[in-house]
DNA sequence: GAAAACCGACCGTCCAGACGGTATAAATGA
DNA sequence: TCATTTATACCGTCTGGACGGTCGGTTTTC
C-alpha cells in the first residue's frame, strides 16, 4: 500500500511549508502523518531519503504542469517557453502554486552536495534544451526563463514589493516576447 | 578592538561558503578564527546574531557596489539598472562576487521569519524603487532585474547548463534594453 | 505462515548557549 | 601616586535538549 507513502509526503510537505526547512523532523513528521516514526522510518530508509520522495515528486508536478500547458497552447512557437513561464509564476507574477517555497525548503534541506542537487540539474537542463529549440530566437527564450525565475526567487523570498500591476506587465512582456 | 569581529565573520563566511549552513558551528567558527567559543559568544552572543552579522556585511557590500558601478556609468538614464545588473552577474553572466552561494548560505540558515530576513526585503525594496525612477519604462527595468536574478538563481543552484555564449548574449540583450 | 507494514523505546551524537572563571586596562578616588 | 573598583575582552568546560537512526517486537495482509 502507497497510501502512508503519500501521507508521509504530504505531512513532511506541509511542515516544510509552515515551519520551513529545521521543521522538517522525523518525529513530527510521523506524527503529522499519523504514524509512528518506526513506520515511517520502514518508508523512507533515511531523512534523505524522504528529502529526495519529496524532491523526486515536486519536479514530477512541475514536468507534468508544463506538458500540460504547452499542450493546451494554441500557438507551437515559443509554447514550451510560455509554459515554462506559466509553470512558474501566474498572470499576476505570483507563483503558480506553493512550490516556491516548498523547494526552497527542500533546496534549503539537501545540502551543497546532495544527490538529489544533481536529479534538480539534470531537470533544468532538460527544460532549457527545450526552450533553445522552440522555435524562438535561444536567448530570447532564455532571457524569458531568467525573468521567470527571478519572478519566482522573487515570491520565495516573500518580497511583495513588486506591485500587480508592475509584474502584470511583466509577465505581459514575457509573453509577447515569446512571440517574436 | 573590532579586529576580532571581523576576523570571526571572515571565518564564518568562509565555512558558509565551503561547507553550507551545516558547517555553520559556532565551535568551528571560533577555532578557525583563532579565538575561543566563549569569545565568539562575547562578540555575537547567540548564532543568530552571528548570522546577522553576516547579513548586514553582505547587504552593505552590494549596496556600496551598486553605488560604485551607478557612479561609474557614463549615461544616467538605466545607470541603476545597469548597476544592478552588475552587481548580480557579470558580463557573462557568472554571479559578481561569491555572493551567491553567501546568499543562498544565509538565508538557508535563518529560518522563514527572521528579523534578518526583514531586512534584506527592506534593501530589495530600495533598490526596486531606484530602479523605477531610473529614467526608463519601469516594466523594462523591472524585468532587467529579474532575469538578474535568474541568472543569479542560476548560479547559485550550479545551474552551469547554460553555455557562456548564450548567457553572455542575454547579458548584452539586458543592457541593450537598460538604455532604451 | 511468511512477508510486509508498523510500533515505540532507546541510543549516540551533535551543538547552542550558560556559566564561572582570568587577564588587561582604563576610571575613580584618597 | 597607588590602591580599588569597573568594564571589556576572552577562555573552556559543562549541560540539556534535539534529532537521526537502530532494533526487537507486534500487527496486518495475502
Amino acid at each position: 500500500m502507497t497510501k502512508s507513502r503519500d501521507k508521509i509526503l504530504n505531512a513532511a510537505e506541509q511542515r516544510l511549508l509552515a515551519k520551513g526547512p529545521a521543521g522538517l523532523v522525523l518525529d513530527a513528521v510521523a506524527l503529522d502523518a499519523g504514524i509512528s516514526k518506526g513506520g515511517l522510518l520502514h518508508h523512507f530508509p533515511s531523512k534523505e531519503a524522504l528529502v529526495g520522495g519529496l524532491c523526486d515528486r515536486m519536479l514530477e508536478r512541475f514536468e507534468e504542469q508544463m506538458s500540460s500547458l504547452c499542450e493546451a497552447d494554441p500557438e507551437s512557437t515559443g509554447a514550451w517557453t510560455r509554459a515554462y513561464l506559466g509553470s512558474t509564476v501566474t498572470g499576476e507574477g505570483k507563483p503558480a502554486d506553493n512550490s516556491a517555497p516548498l523547494m526552497a525548503g527542500i533546496l534549503a534541506t539537501m545540502g551543497r552536495d546532495s544527490v538529489h542537487l544533481e536529479k534538480v540539474r539534470r531537470h533544468f537542463a532538460g527544460w532549457h534544451a527545450r526552450l533553445e529549440t522552440d522555435g524562438i530566437d535561444p536567448t530570447t527564450s532564455t532571457l524569458v526563463r531568467l525573468a521567470a525565475d527571478g519572478l519566482w526567487l522573487s515570491a520565495l523570498l516573500g518580497l511583495q514589493q513588486l506591485d500587480p500591476d508592475t509584474s502584470g506587465s511583466v509577465v505581459a512582456e514575457l509573453i509577447e516576447m515569446s512571440r517574436a
